[in-house]
DNA sequence: TTACAATATTTGCAAAGACAACAAAATCGT
DNA sequence: ACGATTTTGTTGTCTTTGCAAATATTGTAA
């Protein structure tokens, strides 16, 4: 028998959508959307990526970051250029701007995740976190053998 | 300091992500998208639902429900009709059609789960899923206060 | 050098999503 | 009983996303 509430994407995409509809609402007052956002915190994480990577950190399809991308840099956020090691790829940055605004949504970020977390133990939280990384990688792996195992981040 | 590889919001998007995107590939051979999966198994756990609560279920916008439920009916998935209790609302139930196709695709989804889930013991098993409704709840009651707390789910 | 692979961008198109306006029916207060 | 309000679902409109194909540019390998 199927039952849906014990259904590990059901429960994923639920909590996953959850999470993402109410901190768009609080990064509204910023003035950027939740990709966007995920972009900045890829880009706080480690500045001036090439776009690929910066597509598989942020799980954003490349053409769609593209778009993305450029929207971005219309506002100011970030900025592209050629990379000199290699000059087929560009590199991101976000601008003093962009990162002032990371900045800012940073604490409010990490706040929201305590929201999510209310109730669960530092043991239950790592625990948690954990799994998820090996769920991500079970399918990675999958991913991997089907399309000939490009797709690293750091 | 902001660190990505341990923000819950992240793990979440990039396991959901990914769960999304390697089990819509194996969707294609049955003719159905991942969307319509999701409406498919919530029926099948619960068949004759009005639109609203689908709604919930699925996490799927109730305008974007919409028309996604018109197009499973144009497809014979699935039927609509008006509820005999309450006018206002509609009744979705799966076709003998539909449910064929359903119940092609439940031993798919739960192999597909064993692979996201390979190397996780039972007990492992249990404690995430039950994490991930943890998380859904704590974010549910905020929300609930922020709009008045409607949207329950049986 | 020539062929091939990798990187990113762009475009077309369809699916999906969000938000507001609307219509129909139920409910509530008086 | 009646009018205002709420609930429920659909539709209009616009935006975003995803996927595939075409292109440009650069790197790599035979």
């Amino acid at each position: 028998m199927f039952n849906l509430a014990v259904y590990l994407p059901y429960l994923v995409n639920r909590a996953g959508v959850r999470l993402a509809e109410a901190f768009s609402d609080e990064l509204e007052a910023y003035g950027v959307t939740l990709p966007m956002w995920r972009v900045m915190a890829a880009l706080d994480h480690r500045d001036g990526q090439r776009v690929g990577r910066l597509a598989a950190m942020t799980s954003i399809e490349i053409s769609t970051l593209s778009r993305l991308l450029a929207a971005m840099e219309r506002k100011e956020l970030l900025s592209r250029r050629r990379s000199e090691t290699d000059a087929r790829s560009v590199t991101v940055s976000l601008t003093d701007y962009g990162r002032g605004i990371t900045d800012k949504i940073i604490p409010t970020a990490l706040r929201y995740e305590e929201v999510a977390l209310a109730g669960f133990s530092a043991a239950e939280v790592e625990a948690l976190k954990a799994m998820l990384v090996r769920v991500f990688e079970n399918l990675d792996a999958l991913d991997s053998v089907a399309s000939s195992g490009r797709r690293q981040i750091a």
